[in-house]
DNA sequence: CTTGATTGAATTGTCGACAATTAATTATAC
DNA sequence: GTATAATTAATTGTCGACAATTCAATCAAG
């Protein structure tokens, strides 16, 4: 009956997913015993997956009260932000200067085969999943495990509300589709292929931080979709 | 009997400080029972702290395998030593960028009174503590709670191979000592006074690059450390 | 002597139970 | 009617137990 497979990774799937698309309201509690029954198991594997999630960021924990959704504000995106580009800045710089040509080329051809999607893609989850396996594949070239993960996690933190963006600029206007939107994609690939490191830093930067820009307002969206079928407040 | 007491956060404690400091051999495998017995507890508690430290990098875990401790290797203190080039550069620059004058002041009186210690402190471990507040308390200075939260998790894992690093240094030369080793401190803080950005970036990164630059030899002697009392390998 | 199968011991994964605590509800006083 | 106290319900924290699996040791065959 205990088949001892991996329910604490199935378990840690699923929440993850509810956390990350703030399923649990802001700041709301977590509740062990509904969680655990939803998933057809015990409580045991549900509070191993949430000390995960709490270690990760994407939830709190009080002692004694139990387990927390995080926090959804502008200042907190804002921080994820502002964390990504000291990532991102670093690491393609790291990857500029330890990679040999041949590599680079290497990366180059990752990165065009990305954006040759990126360019075509209508729905905004996808085209979401590509700017971010951009930016992960540009991390993977400097060649340190610890910045990719790092930036894994940023990047799962701040996709709820950057979607919620994306969602809105696809319905608002047409012409501001991915390409225009984002200009700079390609322009990073130059900088890269031409190892100017600290012209690609910079466009990185830029890059991030004309998103970051939007943050305050996607927030509210996200607030406002999160809230919808609530008409008691 | 049960006391419902917080149980797992000290445990946490006391487990994290074992995976800090090698306790648990590099790569090798964590008894979830024999841990238990230590404590005095069950093996619950235990398992909830082993999956925080997991996600905090800490441990590594595989599914009917158990827990492990993390690796010890020179590319993986490195990593540590690049992420945090990529996180204290950028919370600098932050840090001069968003605080008044006075907040900066404050600050640099913060900083003042670390280094007073600093500069007459003996004890390598006391010395470690230091430094890791002196730039702590920069990053602090960015606002960014999320920057904070990345460094104290990366300063946790190199502290095991700082601090061998350090004590030798300590036994080898008297005139190797603190404020000798260590002199852009203040430079950091002259560069931060006068809201100089770039020339306070570029001081800090080469600060935590001249560390890096020993770390090969350092891990070596924490292997050896870590393997002293053991004579049958 | 090495290789491979078989058995036995140790370890992990999950569960249900229960004490302790916190939160919610009702009752009571003013 | 509001505020405070007492009671009840819901939730968390931990435990011991047990099945399933992995690991170690023993033994057999080549």
């Amino acid at each position: 009956m205990t088949k001892t497979e991996d329910r604490v990774g199935r378990v840690y799937d699923l929440v993850r997913k509810m956390a990350e698309n703030f399923e649990f309201k802001p700041e709301s509690q977590i509740n062990e015993v509904a969680l655990a029954k939803s998933f057809g198991t015990s409580r045991t594997p549900v509070r191993e997956a949430l000390n995960r999630l709490v270690a990760e960021g994407f939830l709190t924990f009080q002692a004694r009260r139990g387990f927390f959704c995080r926090p959804l504000s502008p200042s907190q995106i804002l921080s994820l932000y502002e964390a990504r580009i000291a990532v991102e800045t670093e690491a393609v710089r790291l990857a500029i200067r330890k990679s040999s040509d041949s590599q680079l080329e290497a990366l180059l051809e990752t990165l065009r085969r990305v954006l040759t999607e990126y360019d075509q893609c209508k729905d905004p989850g996808r085209l979401l999943e590509l700017d971010e396996q951009f930016h992960v594949d540009i991390a993977k070239g400097s060649k340190n495990q610890e910045l990719v993960r790092i930036l894994e996690n940023l990047n799962a933190r701040i996709r709820f509300v950057r979607l919620i963006d994306l969602k809105h600029a696809y319905l608002n206007g047409g012409a501001d589709t991915a390409s225009s939107r984002i200009p700079s994609h390609s322009t990073i690939m130059q900088y890269i292929a031409n190892r100017e490191e600290s012209a690609a830093v910079d466009t990185i930067r830029k890059h991030i931080e004309r998103r970051r820009e939007e943050t305050t307002e996607a927030v509210a969206k996200a607030f406002a979709e999160i809230y919808i079928v609530d008409d008691d407040a």
